[in-house]
DNA sequence: CCACGGTGGTAGA
DNA sequence: TCTACCACCGTGG
């Protein structure tokens, strides 16, 4: 459980698409958000961020960079679940299985956690999920095959399932 | 209890 | 293929 007066510390990740906001707790990499105004990157100066975020970090911006290029993301930094529910993490554990280049359903995922009629529980699971990319939730399409929703944004799914070449290309 | 989704499956046109 | 409809489920109000 985190409590609300926990120190959070929060780093960009400048990329060609904008930069990244990367939010740690003390457990870890808790958010990473998408590119927001062509440029809303602010936030600690690096010197006042802990030696541990610091090489958390370093690990977070080469996965990053690794996944927006389609290749495997590396080693990651410890992710921090503790904001989801018991049934989300189970879900997030299992979309973490997924390798780039792989692409499963909402309902093979939900079978695969033990909850084979939850298919859209766990679309909403996805939704929830506060760091994209390293935890792949654009790996995940409807069984029609179609692109399904994601909450960064249709165009950064089907950017992403491009470069890693699980999409057809329309 | 109710309403709402990043669903899935079926039936018709 | 596309639309309409409905069963299903975890979450949050």
């Amino acid at each position: 459980m985190k409590n609300a007066a926990e120190q959070l510390f929060q780093l960009g990740i400048p990329t060609p698409k904008g930069a990244f906001l990367a939010t740690y707790s003390a457990e870890g990499l808790c958010s990473l958000a998408f590119p927001r105004g062509p440029q809303a990157a602010r936030g600690v100066p690096q010197t006042e961020v802990p030696a541990q975020v610091r090489s958390w970090h370093t690990l977070t911006v080469a996965s990053v960079k690794n996944v927006l290029s389609g290749r495997p993301a590396g080693k990651l930094p410890p992710l921090d679940y503790a904001s989801g529910t018991e049934f989300q993490r189970n879900v997030w554990a299992e979309l973490s299985r997924i390798k780039s280049g792989q692409t499963r359903s909402y309902g093979e995922v939900a079978r695969a956690i033990g909850h084979p009629k939850a298919a859209r529980a766990v679309g909403a699971a996805c939704g929830a999920n506060r760091i994209p990319l390293l935890i792949p939730c654009h790996r995940v399409l409807a069984s029609n095959k179609k692109l399904g929703g994601f909450s960064g944004g249709l165009d950064w799914k089907r950017l992403l399932l491009l470069r890693e070449r699980s999409w057809p290309g329309k």
